[in-house]
DNA sequence: GCCGTTTTCGGCCCGACTGTTTTCAGTCG
């Protein structure tokens, strides 16, 4: 798919044309349509072919011949016209934090800067403080921002910001002045990576009101592991925290009581989500700000999140889905999802032991499982060809399947033991000689199953015969990323003992970008086997991610939410996959493991 | 350059912070 070439040409003649001096909406129209085809999970160039360029939101006639242009000869003429006397390299410095198109222009055309060697100079050796409306507070912003920019790395995964935003909380609570603190931004939004971190305090009231802010932002500023403090202001403020592995800028925000409603949707974002409903209000005749919502100067909401869009006419849409994904129409019509929760996950299926590269035992990871309050776990160790993780042989897989067995119905017995008026419950079969199968009566049962590697022919590691006798069957691609995944993938979908495709992109977000898989087509075959496609929790992962989730609800597709445990702690990802589901609008009934145990047997069954 | 339950032309979210300014421009989120 060309969607993400395309969306980088508009982004650099958006650049290109800020540099430049264009009109700023023209800037934003190439913007909007570079998101917009960023997040297009249709192929652009299957669109093109069927004239449907212009419904994609922000692209209309101008950008639309480009696309086609683009996907004809592969270039863009207005790219080329824009870049015109201007590098990438050059385009590079608008990265740099603090400075913008305006100053990078001043200093390329007064000073000749084209490269970072050339900004470095002029930082240097004072010429860039002479310029007009510059000065030496400005080239020593300019000289932190290059060296953040050049210690910059990768965003932070969402597990990561989380344990930082946790820490500063618990450090801001060590003074009274903090009333009420919550982080919001992409945190609250759960996004799979965080840039910055937004936390909002309300100050107690206790305190003599005027200082109560500026202490606030004192002691924020004071945070132990401040590497740098980016401004400190009397309502808000920026520091740069250090990490284990790179820094991230926080932001602190404090706030009146009455207007953390508006304050907390502000702060919330998306700023795409924002524009959308600030737009709204506009056209209502009402301004929305982080102060509130206004009519004139008379405000008219602002105390809580609830009151904000109810001026709207709407409910509250969840946090995780405001990214001007249609969620405010959707709110608009009264037809928000009731998005699936944490307490909606009667199980995993997809789980390691020290079997093969689990940490725990079979009967550690069970009690850790069990501990969650699930109802049903699936061990999920690897298959043979994934030596390195020590994958299974087709005799130590049985072992481990009599060792279930039999903790199956010890578990029964001490369970009815409890409950002595239960019938004994009978032992669980995969598929019994009349095609029925019985059910476990225990309150917690453990699934047979494997993580069956996908091998480079497209068989999976096990025969057949042994795939008939587990109850869940996950086949990943660990192998061979770059040969023919699609095929591969499609043909595990078509073998009726496969049930569920586990991380089907491949990706590892501090890693590596995935397997060459056209997604597109494995939802597809997906759909056609009735099969079912993972959601893993593994941080790191968090694959599919939100936009393939939304378009495989979308296709009717079903997800299982599984954290790929390789410990009892791993457990606790389960949150983060949970997270991302909502973020793909998906629901209780779009989730198998939200099925009873019973009824998910019966969905596998099917297959 | 895009877009339209008041528009095919005239709009396009809103405010804080900083630094260089005598009232505002640039940048950021």
């Amino acid at each position: 798919m060309k969607n993400q070439e395309i969306a980088a040409q508009f982004e650099e003649i958006a650049d290109a044309l800020e540099l430049k001096g264009e009109m700023q909406f023209k800037v934003l129209a190439y913007r909007r349509a570079a998101r917009s085809l960023e997040e297009l999970t249709d192929d652009v160039a299957e669109l093109a072919k069927s004239g449907k360029l212009r419904e994609i939101p922000g692209i209309g006639e101008g950008t639309a011949k480009k696309i086609v242009e683009y996907l004809d000869t592969g270039k863009m003429k207005k790219l080329a016209e824009a870049l015109e006397g201007l590098s990438e390299e050059l385009l590079d410095l608008l990265k740099i934090p603090g400075l913008g198109p305006k100053t990078l222009a001043l200093a390329h055309n007064e000073l000749g800067v084209n490269t970072l060697a050339d900004l470095k100079r002029v930082l240097g050796d004072g010429t860039l403080a002479q310029l007009p409306g510059m000065g030496e507070k400005k080239v020593d912003n300019l000289r932190k921002g290059v060296e953040v920019r050049e210690h910059a790395s990768a965003r932070l995964r969402l597990d990561q910001a989380l344990e930082v935003a946790e820490k500063v909380v618990a450090h801001m609570k060590l003074i009274p002045e903090v009333k009420e603190i919550t982080p919001a931004g992409s945190l609250r939004r759960s996004k799979e990576t965080i840039g910055d971190i937004d936390i909002l305090v309300t100050g107690n009231g206790d305190t003599p009101r005027r200082d109560v802010p500026l202490r606030i932002i004192a002691h924020f500023t004071k945070y132990p592991e401040t590497e740098t403090v980016l401004s400190a202001g009397d309502t808000k403020a920026s520091i740069r925290v250090k990490t284990a592995t790179h820094a991230v800028q926080v932001d602190l925000r404090v706030l009146p009581q009455d207007t953390y409603g508006a304050a907390l949707q502000y702060f919330t974002g998306s700023k795409e989500h924002n524009v959308k409903l600030r737009t709204l209000a506009r056209e209502k005749g009402l301004k929305i700000s982080e102060y509130g919502v206004f009519k004139g100067k008379k405000r008219i909401a602002g105390r809580t999140e609830k009151d904000v869009y109810a001026t709207m006419k709407m409910p509250v849409p969840p946090p995780e889905i405001r990214e001007d994904r249609g969620e405010i129409e959707a709110a608009l019509r009264g037809k928000l999802p009731k998005l699936v929760e944490l307490s909606d996950i009667k199980g995993d299926l997809h789980v390691h032991t020290s079997r093969s590269d689990g940490s725990f035992t079979l009967e550690q990871m069970v009690e850790a499982a069990k501990a969650k309050g699930y109802a049903y776990v699936a061990i999920t160790d690897h298959s043979p060809a994934a030596a390195y993780a020590g994958g299974l042989s087709i005799d130590r897989l049985k072992k481990s399947m009599e060792d279930i067995d039999r903790l199956n119905e010890e578990m029964s017995r001490t369970d009815y033991h409890r409950d002595a008026a239960k019938p004994r419950g009978t032992r669980r079969k995969k598929k019994s000689v009349d095609g029925h199968f019985t059910i476990h009566n225990s309150p917690f049962t453990i699934l047979t199953g494997a993580e069956v590697d996908i091998l480079p022919d497209g068989k999976p590691d096990y025969p057949d015969r042994i795939l008939e006798q587990l109850d869940v069957v996950v086949c990943s691609i660990h192998q061979g990323f770059r040969k023919n995944v699609t095929g591969r993938i499609c043909d595990a979908l078509a073998n009726p003992n496969v049930d569920i495709i586990g991380h089907p992109s491949g990706r590892l977000l501090s890693r590596r970008a995935g397997y060459d898989v056209d997604l597109d087509k494995v939802l597809e075959c997906a759909r056609k086997y009735g099969k079912v496609l993972e959601l893993n929790s593994y941080p790191d992962r968090l694959d599919l991610n939100d936009l393939y989730l939304r378009k495989a609800k979308e296709m009717g597709i079903r997800i299982a939410v599984n954290t790929d445990a390789h410990g009892i702690r791993d457990f606790d990802w389960m949150k983060y996959g949970v997270a991302t589901a909502r973020r793909g609008w998906l629901e209780k009934p779009d989730v198998v493991n939200c099925l009873s145990l019973n009824a998910l047997l019966r969905l596998l069954r099917k297959n």
